[in-house]
DNA sequence: TGTGAAAAGATTAGCAG
DNA sequence: CTGCTAATCTTTTCACA
């Protein structure tokens, strides 16, 4: 579904980007819209699916989830049976927060959060169990930008 | 601060996170505490800053930002003029959604999403006006896994 | 669109254990 | 202190101009 907003939608989803606890009335008067037309807009927007969810973002540190860390895979497996395999164990790790198969060398990327080293050593022996070929880690030692906010000078916008 | 919390504290924050647009009341209803308990208890987690933030996560693909792609970055100048400039290339592209100085070979890592390939190319030149010294682009060819969801089973628990 | 009214929810205060 | 109940204030939601 080809998704066109105009210049109102686009703030009004900047807004709750950045902060998805703005009742409808202040986001309404920031735009310059009356509430229920904000309101509305909002409506279609979810169910457009341009709004995906709202979330709670916890602190690493204080839920003791103080490393980050990378770990590149690679397999020489390349069939079905081990990718199904591979997906189980990543979906039953909590720790493991995202995973991507990607392009290039390196097989898969996986981000994950542990408490300590002792952590990581505990979950790269769980990871392992999905027999992967080649496995290097790198740990984050400093977070310099991070955001969930995304650009949206791509959205087409609607030319009235 | 050393935080501690109790199991109810622990259902509130697992369901937050999944949902931040969860009532108060269905929040206890779930947790099985009474409206106000738990309204103060998120109080509580929110001053303690444990709660960082309730954002609204958009769809990527409905953006038109279909393509995310992780940078790698070296450089052979680690000075603080360097850094500096570093941060400042990043933070001013809004494509750029993480940066990460890592541990071993790799200095940094970025995170992004583009349009497309010619808009990675944009972004391409744009970071290299950082004076990188080796990069090496991967880009995400399938997400089998993401969420924002940290696990709380690492949160010392109050032992009442 | 916007206005306004009814329903749902959030927040505060007072009280009990 | 923590939690419950009730009163009040805010926000959401929706009919209608």
């Amino acid at each position: 579904m080809k998704i066109k907003v105009d210049r109102q939608d686009k703030a009004i989803l900047a807004l709750l980007q950045a902060d998805a606890s703005l009742s409808v009335a202040e986001v309404a008067e920031k735009v310059g819209v009356s509430k229920s037309a904000c309101w509305r807009r909002m409506q279609k927007l979810e169910e457009a699916g341009v709004i995906r969810e709202r979330v709670t973002l916890l602190n690493q540190d204080k839920v003791n989830l103080p490393l980050t860390v990378y770990v590149s895979v690679r397999t020489n497996q390349h069939n079905d049976r081990w990718a199904e395999r591979f997906r189980e164990v990543v979906e039953g790790v909590p720790e493991v927060l995202e995973v991507y198969r990607m392009s290039g060398d390196l097989d898969y990327l996986i981000k994950a959060v542990v408490t300590d080293m002792p952590g990581y050593d505990r979950l790269y022996k769980e990871l392992i169990k999905a027999d992967l070929f080649d496995v290097s880690s790198s740990f984050v030692m400093e977070s310099m930008k991070q955001t969930t906010q995304l650009p949206l000078r791509y959205l087409q916008e609607k030319t009235q």
